[in-house]
RNA sequence: GGCGGCAUAGCCAAGUGGCUAAGGCAGAGGACUGCAAAUCCUUCAUCCUCGGUUCAACUCCGAGUGCCGCCUCCA
């Protein structure tokens, strides 16, 4: 079965056919590299972690180029703020990218190129623009001329002709045309700045991409990706670009992620409701994160509220208990084939795994494919509810099934399914695990007397402080309840 | 003003021209439990409005209403 994906450029949804059988070159647009990541980068960096692993779990060979924009003037001015050097900030936010994002489970791209380290390439793709017409000089600055690609705003679906009163745009008297945007731009005294044919000076953004695109992947290549809000300009830019340089098409699909709204907000630093990822690490599992951005199709938008991640914790909790479940039923045996399963068992197990896949094929509808692991995990509770010869190979293979899927998912793994509490956030130091544990003794006590109005009394004050109990075969365990 | 998107149960969220409209949370009932909790089982919608196309639409088209995004830096 061939993958279907929704292409931004065309706007319809078509047959993904890579350029080279069985081979798959993706750009995906990483970050400006002058603050912490936060939530709608985390999304952008989930979904296309998701949709390269299901291009290799399809037996694809994936190259995968995630850029850091290192060098722009909001870099420039936070180093200026901090009395440091541009490139140091840009140093310590790249290395805050990568704890952020292993953190997530992003499976690490092929190559993470830096615009200050492609500085060549990117002005000899400016030199050739400006031989072949497309480009211009002024004061020192280079810039494209918009009017000269004919082709402007197919991505965007923009008629700049009708757009160009621009009252929202401060016209540049220097420009021939409004939408002009820059390609090489003069430093000022002071700023981080690169020897050229023109002024000293850095990459506009969008250049750095086009060149570093090209480099690693040739001038055509599958895929390109990135957040929604780039579509305008910076992916329009760069199509000018490497289209007018090449003559060739740039990227064969494009695909873009929908953005975060957190309480229905859009999220963006000057309203301040924007969230680190960092930040939610230290109330959520990365699982649980990563399971509330795959619960949403990509494409949509998706509204953060702690309500809902809270309620899909729970949810994630219960396919993690049944999985768990499952590896207690196999009780050791290995994961091993189709052999000595109970075949109504097989036949579910296909039924779920041929769902799961047709979701996955349709635009990497995560969000069915989750539902389909709901739905089936369900039956299968049913399933192995008595007791029947198959049934530790059986469970042993429901298992490997159900791993294989949230591991390509990445909404769960072996340590996270056997822990003890999934619930977490919450950590009891020494002296209050003990002091909880003094209280469950004196409760048991009290229940073997059967004095179960004193015995519910413990429960309940405990309970109130935020402990709570469960009583079980193996005893009574405890879990804090996250306030 | 220009362009684009969305509107499905109390909430969140998939989906399809005609089979029972996934799944989750909450709610209800049941099993289990000394009682709970946890767990398991069962149950819970006719798809914004009005037209049109069609043998058949929630799904396609048009209009309307309501949200939202982009058009300036942004994943």
């Amino acid at each position: 079965m061939s993958i279907k994906i929704f292409d931004t450029l065309s706007a319809k949804m078509t047959d993904f056919i890579p350029l080279k059988e069985n081979e798959v070159k993706m750009y995906v647009c990483g970050v400006t590299v002058y603050d912490e990541c936060h939530l709608g980068h985390a999304r952008a960096a989930i979904c296309f972690d998701v949709i390269r692993k299901y291009l290799e779990f399809k037996g694809n060979k994936v190259t995968m180029i995630v850029n850091f924009t290192d060098v722009d003037d909001k870099i420039i001015n936070r180093a200026k703020l901090e009395k440091v050097d541009a490139l140091e900030i840009s140093r310590r936010y790249i290395d805050k990218y990568f704890v952020d994002m292993d953190a997530l489970k992003i499976e690490r791209a092929t190559v993470y190129p830096k615009a200050t380290e492609h500085i060549d390439h990117i002005i000899k793709f400016i030199e050739a623009l400006i031989e072949r017409g497309f480009a211009y000089v002024v004061d020192g600055e280079v810039y494209f001329e918009v009017s000269k690609f004919a082709e402007y705003g197919k991505l965007s679906k923009r008629n700049f002709e009708d757009m160009l009163a621009g009252a929202r745009i401060a016209v540049d008297e220097r420009l021939k045309n409004p939408h002009d945007f820059c390609l090489w731009k003069a430093a000022k005294p002071g700023e981080i700045s690169w020897k050229s044919p023109w002024a000293e000076g850095r990459p506009g953004w969008h250049i750095e991409c086009s060149a570093m695109s090209g480099h690693y992947l040739g001038d055509t290549f599958d895929i390109h990706g990135g957040g929604l809000d780039l579509i305008f300009p910076h992916h329009e830019n760069e199509i000018a670009q490497s289209e007018a340089k090449t003559g060739k098409t740039f990227a064969k699909y494009w695909l873009h992620n929908g953005l975060v709204n957190i309480n229905s907000e859009k999220m963006s630093k000057s309203l301040g409701n924007f969230f680190t990822i960092s930040a939610l690490l230290e109330k959520f599992s990365p699982f649980v994160i990563r399971y509330f951005i795959l619960s949403n199709h990509y494409r949509s938008p998706i509204n953060f509220t702690v309500e809902k991640i809270q309620e899909l914790e729970k949810a994630l909790g219960s396919l993690t208990r049944f999985m768990k479940r499952m590896k207690q039923f196999a009780s050791g045996v290995p994961a091993a084939g189709r052999e000595g399963v109970k075949s109504e068992i097989l036949a579910e197990a296909d039924a779920f795994e041929a769902k799961f896949n047709e979701f996955m094929e349709n635009d990497f509808n995560t969000a069915g494919a989750i539902g389909s692991m709901f739905q089936c995990f369900s039956v299968f509770n049913q399933a192995f509810a008595g007791e029947f010869p198959e049934k530790a190979k059986s469970a042993a293979y429901v298992y490997g099934v159900f791993m294989r899927y949230a591991e390509l998912l990445a909404i769960a793994d072996e340590d996270f399914i056997m822990a003890e509490n999934v619930q977490q956030g919450a950590n009891v130091d020494g002296l209050a695990d003990e002091l909880i544990k003094v209280l469950i003794k004196v409760r048991s006590t009290l229940k073997g007397e059967k004095n179960y109005k004193m015995a519910d009394f413990v429960r309940d004050e405990i309970k109130a402080a935020g402990v709570v109990l469960e009583d079980t075969k193996e005893g009574t365990k405890f879990h804090i309840e996250r306030k």
